[in-house]
DNA sequence: AAGAGATAGTTGACTGGTCAAGTATTGTTG
DNA sequence: CAACAATACTTGACCAGTCAACTATCTCTT
């Protein structure tokens, strides 16, 4: 092993003040828990952002318009569209066309996108819970706060 | 189990404990600060990632072997190499093959790398700053310590 | 009714993350 | 020294995020 590698987590560059490792180190965390995520949901075939769609159109319980889909997401439209492409393809969901609106196109989770979601419910939740397991609930609930602050600033910026 | 949605600002899915809701914030405040990040560091033509790249290559003094940057990235190996290839062709780093072990190639960054990351240093110092700007001190360091428990716990378990 | 503008959604092109499989080179062992 | 394993990357294929530009449809004004 010739890396030069020597503390473990430590493999940030140079950091400022607290603020800016607390940004990095936030994005680092974040993504540690995306791909712990990612290893449950995965082996069920669908993609962890195929599978936070099937939840909204599960939670949502009726037929949503694309851009309603997209909002609930944090991302923006042009992804969602083809993210429901491969849905769809897979039979998860179906898009059915608005017969007052034209434009508008409902989609919403099939039986078998609701047998799939039901199947994987138990391990979902289970590493949500690790994901953030070593903390307390204490920690638990500041972390809750903190995230609500630096996520209100920024839409208020 | 309560499934209820009562605050306003949260129109997520249903969600089961504080944990699970911390894991599924701290991943969309994470998005949210990757997104800021992206607004100020992409105008300068490169994007989070490769910008991530510059300032390890800054920081290590040193040419590095590709997968030594890779290991000090979030990333996995497949993605720096084609990360570095673009950083390549806009002459912002360098790639020469090791003399001795001809397996290894050695990544630098370039002079036009350093000075491209000269201009960016202040916009993006701020811009970390800004990110977790709405935090006071105190929550700041909470943060950290708490992240630094999450990232800690994922790694060894 | 005709056209201007808004709205819903799609498409194209690029960057990036990930896995599996590949190549080139070195080190090791029988 | 020949075969085999390990190392350092690269390549291919897929999914996703993002921007800008596009189509189709609706609404509003005149």
């Amino acid at each position: 092993m010739t890396n030069q590698i020597s503390s473990p987590e430590d493999r940030l560059m140079r950091l400022g003040s607290d603020r800016q490792e607390a940004a990095v180190r936030l994005i680092q965390a974040a993504d540690v828990v995306r791909r712990r995520m990612a290893a449950v949901i995965e082996p069920y075939g669908v993609t962890v952002q195929q599978y936070n769609v099937l939840r909204i159109l599960r939670g949502a319980g009726d037929p949503l318009p694309i851009l309603a889909i997209a909002a609930r997401m944090i991302e923006h439209t042009p992804g969602i569209t083809r993210l429901l492409d491969r849905l769809e393809a897979k039979g998860l969901v179906a898009r059915v066309r608005d017969t007052k609106d034209r434009r508008v196109y409902h989609c919403s989770i099939t039986a078998a996108g609701l047998a799939l979601l039901a199947s994987m419910d138990a391990a979902v939740d289970e590493v949500d819970e690790a994901a953030v397991g070593a903390l307390n609930p204490a920690e638990v609930s500041q972390l809750l706060q903190i995230l609500k602050t630096v996520t209100a600033e920024q839409t208020s910026r």
